[in-house]
DNA sequence: CTGTTTTCTTAATCTATGTTATTGGTTACT
DNA sequence: AGTAACCAATAACATAGATTAAGAAAACAG
């Protein structure tokens, strides 16, 4: 399985869980004591510099051309992050469905201009932690370091994956691996949306899936 | 400018140097004296690390499927890092002329299974430095983590950028920031290789070309 | 609940890029 | 030097995917 390289985010496991549905959020902790061990003075800690938001649909979190300031988990709903180029026209470099991390990574680390607007794409829960509390985090609990390294280096793999398979596939096969990275996301976000992250028009999207579903 | 995204790697200063001249190569010392400030001791402690190596054409110096033990520094001469797809296509993700660094990144850092290939395109000469070689070097020369973690930040940003390329521009726009990242590569190597790094067929490019020139 | 906006589908047409094949020119091998 | 292997150019033809337009369905806002 070419694709599951987020093992870190949970999307293998999680189901996306819609908003019109009550909410029952995983919080960032239960989610941390799936990959390290942590003990309850250390979970406390962590608590204690996360900061819990509510987010409506549009509202956006990290803004092209300023300093990302946080990186954001998400507890419900659903999350993107995309690049605007000359035309208008949107690329969206990632989705976040619940359990996943999104940020602009690069901004993030560096504490550079973000390239990247980040956005939720339906109402959101998110736990937000700041570059500055990760950091004191890292000092008091070094276990924590290799957990983010470890999603920042899958960052780097899934967009150099990404930029591969834009180099080598066709647009069905490249539907048929957003299909698998994010199964909870097919018939929950626009169409449209998907278009626009595996590179092609909605139209053609439209005519890939009629395609698809007559072909069986 | 958006395409200087490899600031730490002197290519807006280098000449690439063809192999038919004689070499005069750039050492790592000198590239790093560059942009930050090394005391005679710290010099001499890189050195002592660094192994220089000369390259003939076509030799692999990162295996797929292998741990990149090494990053490598561009003395003289040319390499390419690509990853080979399903049907046996190469897609080039990076070229290395004279004074840039050049690895599998993610393997390096991480230290798991390399992805992509990375091959001298020309006779080379290079010089290596192991992972645990530039840990240690981080140990005893704090400032040499942060020029490696801007390198490698730039790597992150780099591809990227290039994938919302691959989304965005046509072809021929793509071939133009080809000539502006790598201006020293255009006369010097195969234009085959070019068509790989933009992402079309050779007869493509060869006919973007001969329109480029006439329109002038 | 209703009018407005957004999204999805379908179809006709168009275009950028791929494919295949041929030729001639370089470079490498012995 | 001679042959093989590789590389660039060109051209005719093929196709994946874009564009435009229009109507239907869904989602949203007041």
């Amino acid at each position: 399985m070419r694709y599951l390289v987020y093992p870190v985010q949970g999307n293998d496991t999680s189901v996306y869980k819609s908003v019109y549905l009550p909410m029952t959020c995983t919080n960032v902790i239960t989610n941390l004591s799936r990959h390290i061990s942590l003990t309850k003075e250390e979970c406390d800690l962590i608590s204690s510099k996360v900061r819990q938001v509510e987010l409506k649909r549009k509202k956006v979190i990290i803004h092209e051309g300023q300093v990302a300031k946080d990186v954001a988990f998400v507890l419900s709903g659903c999350l993107r992050s995309y690049s605007v180029d000359d035309n208008g026209f949107e690329h969206i470099l990632q989705f976040a469905p619940a359990e996943w991390w999104i940020t602009d990574m690069y901004s993030f680390i560096a504490q550079q201009p973000a390239y990247l607007t980040v956005e939720a794409i339906t109402d959101s829960e998110i736990a937000l932690l700041s570059r500055k509390d990760q950091l004191d985090l890292f000092d008091q609990i070094p276990k924590l370091e290799r957990y983010f390294r470890i999603l920042t280096e899958n960052s780097l793999v899934g967009t150099r994956q990404r930029l591969i398979d834009n180099l080598s596939l066709t647009a069905k096969q490249r539907y048929e691996n957003f299909c698998n990275l994010y199964p909870s996301l097919i018939n929950e976000i626009p169409q449209k949306l998907i278009a626009e992250y595996i590179g092609v028009t909605p139209e053609f999207l439209s005519k890939m899936r009629t395609q698809l579903l007559r072909s069986r």
